[in-house]
DNA sequence: GGCGAACAGGAGCGGCCGCTCCGCTCTTGG
DNA sequence: CCAAGAGCGGAGCGGCCGCTCCTGTTCGCC
């Protein structure tokens, strides 16, 4: 659904709209997405009248920042697609995928929502889970996936990773992607497959991951 | 450390702090620990007042609440000790843990903090987490988990189950069993162990899963 | 049974958040 | 160049939350 047809903005008004979501992608990269709307007003050296002009709610902001990640997600998905072996492809978009949520908590806050749907990342989101959809059915065809995996189990797995982000990135990144190896494999010995090379969390890291959070108030 | 010694309490207070414990145990278990103070007073048929006396802040409250939690999955982590194979007792404990999340949302938030730990929590998390190192000990020494398996492992995988809990509790209980029995076995078609028979979230499962939470405001 | 101390209760404080309203400013078409 | 009106900014509203404070009540020792 285009957006032009409307009268085009007039020049300020087009420059405060740039600046505006440039803040606030800024914003929920860093704080995710409960960044405040103050916040983002402030960074983007605009009032809160304008934000909300341009943007009747924190939701529509949301929805205009994160549907380019969507996209490039389902991006990654398709490429995964290219690759021979179905279970590399599946890996590969599973370490974007960890990787997208530790480079963008807003992204990684929106794919775990907690109810946030609805509006526009609706689509995007069904054409994410149909790209992995496809990744699942291709690792089945080649017989390289468990028979009984379902597509659905994939989105659980990015709202575990999510949280696994939130909670260890600062301290140790890279643990999702060990996480992610580590659940692709299985505990069990005979597990082909490794840990990404990422070692486990030591006790200190371990500490810090739930310590942490509280000091950063 | 025994509380007794104190001069006893008079015998209205120590009515009103049982049902203080016991409305806070109710909502939390309901509403996790995000439930209010005020919440819980009125719960309690009891004053702000009267509640902070007895636990000078929420956090009091939390601790007060949540130890015995945390003393009960140590102990099923050693009841899972006596299986006769580790690997059956690792995953009985982590049943339980996925259980005693979704029957107790209070304690899912306290396991999976975010940032709550100094205080008296620390302790049982402690023992919590050396009971898990004996279990994973055992699964070395009998080879049935892979040698690059560490205890911090686990507990980065109790965070992630917290998350699945939290999505899918209403809408699908047992997908997080299904989660735990799919990363002991790995994703793999040659994987022993099932999915403790829970089948995958169907498309309107997911759909509730997503959607809720903004309902349930 | 009376009195002092422990206790109860709830209105209210301060802080944060999303959002609104309205007097002023600046762009732009004629 | 100038007015019409789109666009701007930020003080402030209402709501929630954890927590405090102070008045009035209740308990339990003597």
């Amino acid at each position: 659904m285009p957006r032009a047809a409307q009268p085009p903005l007039r020049r300020d008004a087009q420059r405060n709209r740039d600046r505006i979501l440039a803040a606030t992608r800024a914003a929920f990269q860093e704080r995710g997405i409960e960044a405040s709307v103050n916040d983002i007003a402030r960074r983007a050296g605009v009032g809160m009248g304008t934000l909300y002009r341009h943007f009747p709610t924190k939701d529509a902001l949301i929805d205009a920042v994160v549907d380019a990640r969507f996209a490039e997600l389902t991006e990654a998905a398709a490429r995964a697609l290219q690759a021979p072996d179905a279970m590399d492809g599946l890996r590969a978009f599973l370490f974007a995928a960890v990787d997208l949520q530790a480079a963008d908590r807003g992204f990684k806050d929106a794919l775990a929502a907690r109810g946030r749907d609805e509006q526009g990342v609706r689509a995007a989101r069904r054409r994410l889970q149909a790209a992995i959809g496809r990744l699942v059915a291709r690792g089945h065809e080649q017989g390289v996936l468990r028979a009984d995996l379902a597509t659905a189990d994939v989105t659980v797995l990015l709202w575990a990773t999510a949280r696994i982000v939130e909670r260890t990135t600062d301290v140790a990144p890279g643990q999702a992607r060990r996480f992610v190896a580590m659940h692709l494999a299985g505990l069990v010995p005979a597990a082909a497959g490794g840990t990404a090379d990422v070692p486990p969390l030591t006790a200190r890291e371990l500490q810090r991951a739930i310590t942490r959070g509280r000091a950063a108030r």
